[in-house]
Parts: C-alpha cells; structure tokens; sequence
DNA sequence: CTGAAAGCGCTTACAG
DNA sequence: CTGAAAGCGCTTACAG
C-alpha cells in the first residue's frame, strides 16, 4: 500500500536501557553558575527574589546548556499544569476548527496549551476521567456532553469546567453559549416578513441544547407572526443526514402546494447539504423556491456558491468568555458558575429571498 | 457586549490556601487495602509482578476511594508522558480538522493524548522549544517547517518526530507524505487527455514541499504530452488569496484566445475561491470554460455546489503510517529515519472536462 | 537575597 | 510476591 525506505544505519542504535533525553537539569546550571539549585529554580520563576546579578548569571548559565525547565516536575510540585483539556466531537463542522484555532492561540498567548480529546460521541465521561489523571488546570466541553454526576465530581476537585456552546447542565457548569434562542426567533421574524408561509425545519441533534433553543425561538418567533412550523425532520448536525431530512421534508411534495417555501437548518454545515440537495436532486431553486437560512455563519457560508443567509455565532467572544471565566477561576483558585450569553445577528446573503 | 449573571454564591469560598484537588493517593489506597504503596503501583502496572489476591484487593480499594494514578507522577519517574505534541497551522483547509481528528481518536486507541500546539506561521522552532518542556514521547509535525538546527537538537535528546505531508527537511527527519509528484503528474495526463491545451497553476505556499512536489509532477506530466504550463500565480494556499490569484489569471484574458483552458489548483480549499471567481466574478462556466483540478479530496469537494475533480490524498493510511512510525521508535527507543509516501489517486467528478 | 531540605506522587531496582 | 527506599526535577516554606 506504501513505500516503506528506511534509511539504514541513520543513527546508531542507542545503548539499551540508557534513555537519556536532554537531561540537562536545574542542578547542571546551579553547578555551572555556582549557586544553590533553589536559586536556579527562584530565576526561572516570575516575581521570585533573587538578585539581579544571581539571575544574570544562572540565565547565562542555562543558556549555555540549553536548559529548559521541565514543565512535568514544575506541574507536580505546583500541581499546575498550564493545561486545558479541550473536549470536541464534530470537527467536520467547519464551526469547531475555528473554536480549536482560535482558542488555542488564546490560551497560549496566556501560557496555557491544549490538551486535546476528540471523541465521537457526545457523551464524555469516560474520556473525563481519563483526562483527569493529567491535572489539567481547567477543562472546556465544546459539542459534548456531561453526566451530572461527573460535573459533580469535577467541581468537588475543584477544576474549573466551561461547556462551550451547550447549556445542558446549566444548574452545575458554567457555560458559553451565543443566542440561539434569539437567534431562532429572529430567523422567524425575517422569514415571515419576507413573505414566506410554509416554514420547514431541520434539527440538529435532538438533545442538543443549541437546537432546542434554535427551535425554540422559532417556533415563538413564528407564533409572533401567526404561523408555525409546518414540518420538521432532523440532521442530527451531519451533512448526510441532512440530506436525507432534506429530502424527507421536500421530496414528496414536490409539485404539491404544500410544499415548503422556507427551511431554517439549525447549522451551515448542514444548510449546505439542504442546498445541495434542493438544486441538486430535487431541482429546486434557492431562494426562488425555497429559501434557505442557517446557523454558525461559518467560513463556507460566504463561499460564492451557497452564499448563506445564516446566523452569526461570534467565536471570538465566545472565546474571550471562556478564557476569562478559566483564567478568573484559576486565579482566584475558586470554581464558580456563569453563564455568557452572547448576542446573534443574522446575516444576509442569497440564500433566502428578502423583505420587502 | 454579553449578559453574565453571576450565580451568587454557588459555592463556598475556598479556604485560601488550602488547595486539594481530588487528592487520592496511592498511600491512601494501600492504607485502605492495608498493603504497600509499592503493591498499588504494581497493581496499576500491566505485567507487574503482584500477586492477583494482592491486585484485587487494591483495585477494590482504588475503586472505594476514586483512585487514578496521577499521570503527572507517573511521567516524572519513567520520562514517559504518553503524549504527542501536534503542531498544525492552517486549519481553514479542511484536510486538517480531518488529520486531527483521525490522529487524536488514534493515538487514544494505543493510550497516547494530544497535545495540540497551533501556530499562524509555518516555523514552528520558537514553539517546539516550549513544548519539549513538557516531556511529550513524539512530535508530529502538520503543515508547518522545522528548522535543521532544531531538528537536530530534537533528535538528539531521542524524541521521535514526524513531518506529517511535508518533506522538506527529509534528511534529518521521518517524513509522511502523498505522492504529490504523481498526482500533479496524473493532472497533467488527466488534462492533456481531455484536450485541453491552456494549463494554468494556482500555487500553494511557495516554500512548501507539497506544493513544490505537485507543481514539479504537474509540469513534468504536460512536458510528456509536448505542454507547458502557461500562467502560474501564488495562493499560498489560503482562500482569499487563491480568489485574487484567479483574478490574476484570468481577469485580463476574458475574451482572448489565450486564456487558460484548464486550472490545477494546489488544494482543494484554494479550487473551492478558483471556482467561485470564475463562475461568479469572471462568469465563466466550469467545466465547458476552464476545467479545474484541485488536490486534498476534502470532505467538501463532493458538495454539489462543486463536485471537484481532486488528487485523493488520503489522511487515513497516512496517519497509520505516522503513528506506526512513532510507536515502533518509542517502543525501540531509537530515533530512525523512514519516509512513506502513500499513493494518490484521481477522483474524477464534473468540474473539469473528461477525456473522450 | 540565599541555601538546605522536604515534598509533590509516582516507578523500580534491591533485598528478602 | 512484597516492602522499604531512592529517585524523577522541580517549588517553596524555613532559617539565616
């Protein structure tokens, strides 16, 4: 299946049971700039009191060496790792490699790494546990679950915890979430204005929070107007399945005047497939026939060929959020409960006819 | 900007300095299952020597009290921390968030964790120095360089690394990659076939050797067929600067008989912004104007908005062969130097013209 | 400001 | 098979 050339005879085979990585330690450079280890230590350590000329000294000193201080042995004596673990599920939603990108280069701009699990389901107590035994500093749950009792647990150690994007165990973890309620209701409010009768809806995964809320609004924005939701099928937030739903919800109806002239999808990832399949398989015209409207505002949704009408889930506040109420925890060595809501704003694009 | 309402007094302050996390030690364990801390370890270690009367009674024990060895600990007395350091920029390309995601689930299947490092710049030195301090067994380099320098150092101190579709500093360093030199060359018989005669080149970054690879196999394929590549600009495989690369290459030639007939694109992500300023901005038709190739087979080019004609590389013998590369090196505790190169394929659909 | 020493929570020869 | 003890490489009161 694969070229295999190894490279014979690259390096010598190493001396058995002799594993010495860099092992240049704290005591090396004590030895070399002739001080006490503690010194060495106190240099390295911001705010720590030493002289001026000490530090000079041992700095140069663990230059010459290359000495790094081993962040395992820091972590075990301060029991601070400067690690989150970030847990996701559904990275082919082009919403998370946004959250990953963004959020790590915000962590390590603070001097924390990202420790990341991916798992494919949405329920993560196992890999919890797991992940525990690393002493990480804090923890964000972004598109995954939490069982009640493990959230307990977590607090009781202590570790702060951020769901990112669900709100589903409000009562015990601090959570980050944008409007979808109010995001709902305002894609209600613009359907309805635009003139649209019959609207449609694809849900994502159904014990969702996200969905419930983004239902939820537009179901009270509908009712507002004096319509509702004449149909329904769920996505489950995979691009297959919404396909499917797509033509679950379209494909018998094609020429009847039942038909729906609108469908909100509770995310891009999945209004690109309902687009696709409606031009495609079902030779409807997007926004003639049907207008479409999405959830996240991911990168695609401004792509020349779906240009989305979509809701706008700003990352980088939800970000900031998270990290405040992590770094806020972390500092004050105190787990509380917050929850950020950030506001929404629908974009518009082509995708769905506009009011007049 | 966002409503944050505090719940007020949730918890109790925690006393100031006082910090204990879910301390559960092994002498806690042993004490309960009235053994030595020594037989917890044991117990804990596959193939340790315990007797299994002695092991059961300490898992109960652990089991009681909520025990998990701490993995921090564990790392500082046998330098093994049982994680991978990723380091990956470039995550609006789709074909990332895909290598993550298969790469992590991987690696958890044989007990390793992620220790993701995102960088914006491909030069990743000043950010593998950081990482080393925290003792990962491997390093797996994505879309980003590694100087020579530091490439050295890292295998000096026995750490195997992995770039991950970048070759360039092959000889110091194991390497996975595509064959990206057959599959520009398979473009170039593709399109020699189909008739075409016009081959334009969007570039990916320049000092990539994926892109230097694909545009190498590419002219060599059209030279076979007495072609030549006519136009060339850079994306740098980013999206809006593959949409303004389009422009370059077409916007002064609309109606003159030397424009382009064809377009190979350096990545998928970068066809998607080609195909979309052709069609929208250019309007020209794909594929009865300009064919277009791209390279990656991300999720997204079986959209139906594109159906893109792309280079197969496929992310999941590639990564079994980085994470079969790092375990067998962790396992023989030698540092080697291999490099695989796993074949590529043509997926053919309809944004460019067939041969007849 | 500095050094000696205890301690973080494990693993692992070593002796029995 | 088992326990006592040294050691992994740091941090940080404590005493000077």
């Amino acid at each position: 299946m694969m070229a295999s050339p190894r490279t014979p005879g690259a390096l010598p085979p190493p001396p058995a049971r002799t594993v010495t990585r860099t092992n240049v330690t704290s005591i090396d450079v004590a030895r070399l700039a002739d001080v006490s280890q503690s010194a060495v230590s106190r240099s390295f350590t911001p705010g720590a009191s030493v002289a001026p000329k000490t530090r000079a000294r041992v700095l140069e000193a663990a230059r010459k060496l290359g000495y790094r201080p081993n962040a395992i042995a820091s972590t075990l004596s301060t029991r601070r790792s400067r690690m989150i673990a970030v847990v996701l599920s559904n990275l082919q939603n082009q919403f998370y490699p946004v959250v990953i990108e963004t959020l790590s280069q915000r962590l390590q701009k603070d001097g924390y790494h990202v420790l990341l699990f991916v798992t494919q389901t949405e329920d993560a107590d196992e890999l919890l546990v797991e992940l525990l035994r690393y002493q990480v500093d804090g923890i964000v749950m972004a598109s995954t679950q939490l069982s009640s009792s493990l959230a307990q647990q977590i607090a009781d150690a202590r570790i702060p915890v951020v769901m990112f994007n669900r709100t589903s165990n409000k009562g015990r973890i601090s959570t980050v979430s944008s409007d979808n309620l109010g995001g709902g209701r305002a894609v209600a409010h613009f359907l309805a204005d635009g003139g649209h009768q019959r609207v449609a809806y694809i849900a994502g995964a159904e014990d969702s929070s996200t969905n419930h809320d983004r239902e939820e609004g537009l179901r009270a924005g509908l009712a507002e107007r004096g319509l509702r939701v004449v149909a329904r099928a769920v996505g489950d937030y995979e691009f297959e399945r919404a396909a499917l739903a797509t033509q679950e919800l379209f494909g018998s109806l094609l020429t009847s005047r039942e038909r729906p002239d609108a469908l909100f999808v509770a995310s891009d990832h999945m209004a690109f497939a309902a687009i696709d399949t409606l031009r495609g398989a079902l030779g409807l015209r997007v926004p003639e026939d049907v207008s479409v409207v999405g959830f996240d505002n991911v990168p695609q949704a401004d792509w020349g060929a779906y240009r989305l009408t979509t809701v706008q889930q700003d990352a980088v506040p939800m970000i900031e959020a998270t990290v405040q109420m992590l770094l806020q925890q972390l500092e004050d060595d105190a787990v509380t409960r917050d929850h950020v809501v950030v506001p929404t704003q629908l974009v518009l694009r082509s995708s769905a006819r506009l009011p007049k």
